[in-house]
DNA sequence: TAAGTAAAAATAATTATTATCTAAGCTGAG
DNA sequence: CTCAGCTTAGATAATAATTATTTTTACTTA
């Protein structure tokens, strides 16, 4: 992934905080405010709080990133990628991706409702394999 | 709706003020906690908003409410009743319920998996259908 | 190179939430 | 009935989370 690319096209610099940014999430798929706090302090042990979250803010708008709002924690922030949904294991805490038709549940809802919809956010939540041993 | 009996189901003592907020919750569907302070103080002048929150909490635990975090807002809260979905307009801000087969979906998520799945937080976003006539 | 712009750093301010302490109200045993 | 014990509201303080402001640094380009 070029993220200098993807964050000029949307007509942002690519900093290097930024792009230190871009890569911690790509390697974390889901991370909070603090986990990437205490990831990206080591490569710029004097990046602040503020200008995480100007710079999230930032990608946010843009839609190079999306926010994820998850029952009983801080919200996660993820790269964007395909529309998929999110299982979360109220056990160990782990989230991870299920790709998932969300196409067709939209539409389905859409018509449904009379609404029109766009975007959906699908969380579920349990206990993972690995939980379930225990 | 008996909250009375609904509370002490959960050994909880059914104060004036808890009976409000659920009653409260009712009148609105979904409620914030600065729109449940604005309410609730009209009746309870001196209430603060330590007392709500730590209401809301305790409510919580015992699974009579519960909290609906959404994109770019501050949690809803909401009295428990069947699973449904939720529908959010990006324009006026409003947020329906729309009743749906969960059930079907989670065992559906769970086959797919290999989660033990039981909760999902099912939430769409677009336009309500009169925000589409402007 | 100098000017203009955008972002980072540093810090302050604000907002949101939680914790602590006291006093009031209910309940059950005597 | 009344007192002891428990739960909660109220009042306030403390902490945590987020946002705003100002200064400094770095990059771009004329």
């Amino acid at each position: 992934m070029n993220y200098v690319s993807l964050l000029k096209q949307h007509n942002l610099k690519a900093t290097p905080q930024r792009l230190e940014i871009l890569s911690i999430m790509h390697q974390s798929g889901h991370i909070d405010i603090d986990g990437l706090f205490s990831k990206i302090i080591q490569s710029f042990p004097s990046i602040s709080l503020a200008t995480l979250y100007k710079n999230l803010h930032i990608m946010l708008n843009s839609n190079i990133i999306l926010e994820l709002k998850l029952p009983n924690t801080k919200p996660k922030y993820e790269l964007i990628q395909a529309p998929h949904a999110h299982l979360l294991c109220q056990k160990c805490g782990s989230c991870i991706d299920l790709s998932l038709d969300t196409d067709t549940l939209i539409k389905e809802v859409s018509q449904k409702s009379g609404y029109k919809l766009h975007e959906s956010t699908l969380i579920f939540s349990g206990l993972c394999p690995q939980c379930q041993n225990h």
